[in-house]
DNA sequence: TGATATACTTGACCGCGATCAACGAGTAAG
DNA sequence: CTTACTCGTTGATCGCGGTCAAGTATATCA
């Protein structure tokens, strides 16, 4: 029983061996319609939760899904802009993102920022930081989010006794890893344009996964953000943004985007310009 | 009991808080000793390896270090140059240096790669494929390298049931991810001199964690692989490298690397050109 | 309605580092 | 010894993308 959940990926699908596979139950009812304040120190409901074939629940069996529940604080509330947690915040929890998105990013004594990643729901965020005494990187709410809190000591020793979630663990921190090593990839091999068709694809595949529009989505974080990821300056997003769409690649208009062509951004990932050479 | 055991960074220990942590007992036999092709299919012995304060055994009580013996196939000799597995080798094992050193890369469908990272005595490699069928990278020896083999299955089994095993494996992947996204900022951020500074720093703690001599080493890696891990051309890192040796700060011939000035190495990593725009 | 940010775009310039090319040095095989 | 190879160094050129600067939305708030 071997389950795959492709978290937060930047490799676009092609590459990606075994592209992320869905479960084929459509869960219809989307996150965002959670009412808002929903403060409520009640028992969570991973049950009825729309994600749970995304997030930690995944790998629990029904039975013993009330074991998890028992041990997350659900449905916490972040406004935009909001800091979650930074480096200097005890680490306590992991959070998976129930509705919205998050950014996070480690800032060096200098001041600058490295953004790390992007989360959106049904990812896990704080898998980096199960290795100090505090978080190893600064999380940031970019728009309203609703976040779940699991305790790691709580979690670490649930992990214990249920081995499948134990095992999603350990795929999850896995995938983080390779997430991490191709944006190193991207970053030292690959031009502008290669980088923002790579997160474009990668947004892409994770609205799909969530059962929304691959090719007509609001990008959750501004430019400067993209930017950071990237390694690029903001000018060059900019730049990178009107010419996929004076290509008729793309169409954007602000944080609104447009996929026009995917297989045009595909090529542009692929190395098509080297191909010749090697 | 928290137990700190950090493997295979690149930050300079400045930045990363609170340098490593030496267990201060010198186990001095080593590991380089081993006679050649001891296939030995008898017992592994962590009990008298001189990294089991490096390696897993580090989070494994005295009494439970057998069980730990009983999943590991020990000693396996791999020459310089050697294939050990790539992305098509089903995913099977984690392995531990035991001498000797590897790297790991990502190797695209394109035909180019990513050095991923480099493994030293001690640390473990592995940990980006556990999520999937095959490895999710490609590992190579150095130089003539032993290692010590962890079937999977077995070892997660294990941790499910010695918490302090489970808590470091998490501890590991976790710092696994800490470095990717430290090579990401390095690659994003840093000029070459930087990027080339950080690594010597990051090989010279790597050496003095096992108590060798932390200014006077010589690289398991060519020019090569430097220059592909962190980014740049190979002329580039000759180039700094002769920079490095002209300002005094290294002295270097080939792969013999000697550092006369650590300080300085450290002033280059940290951005004081940076400093007085912030 | 205005004012003050913050986000995004576009243009002009220039520097770091890639690229191309040649060369030196060490090693192995003949 | 030559030949062929890998590895490392150094020089000359050029282009991508950073930087500086100005201008244009789009917000938030008094």
């Amino acid at each position: 029983m071997t389950m795959r959940f492709q978290q937060n990926t930047l490799a676009p699908p092609a590459i990606r061996c075994g592209s992320p596979q869905l479960n084929p139950d459509g869960s219809s009812v989307m996150a965002q319609a959670i009412p808002l304040h929903q403060m409520s120190p009640l028992k969570a409901s991973c049950h009825q939760c729309s994600l749970s074939n995304l997030c930690l629940p995944l790998a629990v069996e029904e039975n013993d899904l009330e074991r998890l529940e028992d041990i997350v604080q659900q449905g916490k509330i972040y406004n935009r802009g909001e800091h979650i947690f930074d480096q200097s915040t005890p680490f306590k929890s992991c959070f998976a993102v129930k509705s919205g998105s998050i950014k996070t990013s480690i800032i060096t004594e200098g001041g600058d920022e490295q953004v790390t990643g992007f989360f959106m729901p049904g990812e896990l965020v704080g898998l980096d930081s199960m290795s100090g005494e505090t978080y190893a990187c600064t999380a940031k709410a970019l728009e309203r989010t609703s976040l779940c809190e699991f305790p790691v000591d709580k979690l670490e020793e649930l992990t214990g006794k249920l081995p499948e979630l134990q095992h999603h663990m350990y795929h999850l921190m896995s995938q983080e890893i390779q997430n991490s090593h191709q944006l190193a990839m991207l970053l030292s091999k690959n031009t502008a344009e290669e980088r923002i068709a790579a997160l474009l694809l990668s947004l892409s595949s994770r609205f799909r996964r969530r059962r929304m529009s691959a090719t007509n989505f609001s990008l959750p974080m501004p430019r400067n953000d993209i930017a950071n990821f990237l390694g690029l300056a903001v000018e060059t997003v900019s730049r990178v943004f009107t010419r996929f769409q004076n290509q008729g690649i793309i169409r954007a208009r602000g944080r609104e985007v447009e996929l026009l062509d995917v297989e045009a951004l595909q090529m542009v990932t692929r190395d098509f310009a080297k191909q010749g050479r090697q």
